[in-house]
DNA sequence: GCTATATTTCTATATTTATGGAAATATAGA
DNA sequence: TCTATATTTCCATAAATATAGAAATATAGC
């Protein structure tokens, strides 16, 4: 992950729309959502919502896959994951003095099984 | 953290030079760094720096204190956290199929102790 | 109060981005 | 091939954002 293509990433969730469409894809898990069933969920015009996809999809934030006349658009977790290290590495310059916290699925199943 | 605050947020470092800003900030620790060593770190003019700084201040990014003539500014690590739970609330809707593990320094910390 | 230093505000220009209707382009079943 | 459905592209307009020089505003030491 570099600057340009962390600002891609961010410039393409930094919009009320597209977070809301990600933030449903991130919900939706691996499988994602059809075109159709965004823009009916969230109620947003297909030409709007394709725009918005397409903008998401260009930062790499999003997959899609055709399945019959349908397409599917799914988050890429990957991506993500990459931006939130990018984000916060070497945070405090090694020091832990107030440093981010989180705690994801994959994390809570870790702790969960331990 | 809400959608609009979300999207204040990321906007504010949804460009080339302020996520380089802050990504200095997050590395410098609670104690910051003044405008002038930022400005001079990051070759940027005085006045570009000022409105960059005024932006993420604007969202809740960075704190400022103000130090004899010199102005700290500091990253906000409880906004970061925030936004990064956001993101990736409810991830896969429960299920450990992919999902983001992001390790920062207080993870760490926690799991070398234990 | 004067001076030097630090930072911000003002200003104008250039660039990028969002919106949604209408038309065009797939895809698949009959 | 015809038709219905799904999605994208085209287009024009409106709005927001980035840039940096010059001027203005703090702050502190003498």
């Amino acid at each position: 992950m570099d600057n340009k293509s962390a600002v891609t990433i961010l410039a393409s969730i930094a919009q009320e729309a597209r977070l809301e469409i990600f933030r449903t894809l991130v919900q939706a898990g691996i499988t994602g959502l059809s075109a159709g069933s965004i823009a009916e969920k969230l109620c947003i015009p297909n030409s709007t919502l394709s725009f918005h996809l397409k903008e998401l999809s260009h930062a790499g934030l999003v997959n899609s896959r055709q399945e019959s006349r349908f397409i599917y658009y799914s988050a890429n977790y990957e991506a993500m994951n990459s931006l939130l290290a990018y984000l916060t590495k070497n945070c405090c310059a090694g020091q832990q003095d107030g440093c981010v916290d989180i705690t994801t699925c994959e994390i809570q199943e870790r702790e969960a099984i331990s």
